[in-house]
DNA sequence: CTAGTACTTTACCTATTAGTTAATTAACCA
DNA sequence: TGGTTAATTAACTAATAGGTAAAGTACTAG
């Protein structure tokens, strides 16, 4: 029951991080806390497109919208992206692995050389 | 240019992993090759499905597919995820930092709690 | 109290995704 | 050769995603 909240969280995360508009807001959003206006000030999309993907990312807890007068300030929020590191961390031996291998087929090449 | 294509292939891996049959089969594979119909058999899902998950996680380079008689033996590739992990670590002084701030406020809660 | 600013909501369109069943391909084995 | 196994392709459907333009909301400032 628990995994499968937990899938549907990472669903939603993963499915954020899959567009790079979004992905540049975030980074635009790791440098400090910026309004909807600022976060879609580089893209040359309507406004309205902008707040859905602000929505996705809120839905995502990727970041939280406050309010102060007429303005939406957006914040990162670290959570998700901790998730996301945790679950690729249970792959890092596969690519330490591979990382390995190639390592030793360079070593292998350069003998070779060496052999000549 | 070559940012855009950077940014493609993290669409097409983030988008490949924001579906939780498709991260099953990957820890899966993260023990050992497996065929196709050994992918599908934990899944209540028809065959063609189960096919077309395979692809997505190809076409992201996530997996390799090779062949043996009758059977596609399927293996998992660390290049992608490596990049999903580099892509985040961009992030971890944001995670950090909400870390410190949690620690400091413990901290806080237990300084109070002694005054009382 | 009215006009303007900053967004959001609604209604709509098109493309993609995730699944299905039925048909097809490819290789093996008897 | 012909049947069986493994997997893919084709054709279809329903739901979701990403965009638009136009209307609506909420607050501020004159």
């Amino acid at each position: 029951m628990i995994a499968v909240l937990d899938d549907d969280r990472l669903d939603q995360t993963f499915a954020a991080l899959a567009n790079s508009t979004r992905r540049r807001m975030l980074h635009r959003l790791s440098e400090g806390a910026a309004t909807v206006s600022e976060l879609a000030a580089p893209f040359e999309m309507s406004l309205p497109a902008i707040s859905k993907h602000v929505r996705v990312l809120e839905q995502a807890g990727l970041i939280r919208q406050g309010r102060k007068a007429q303005f939406r300030p957006c914040t990162i929020q670290a959570a998700p992206l901790n998730e996301v590191v945790e679950w690729t961390e249970q792959y890092r031996h596969i690519w330490e692995a591979s990382f390995d291998r190639l390592h030793r087929y360079i070593n292998e090449i350069e003998q070779e050389k060496e052999d000549k």
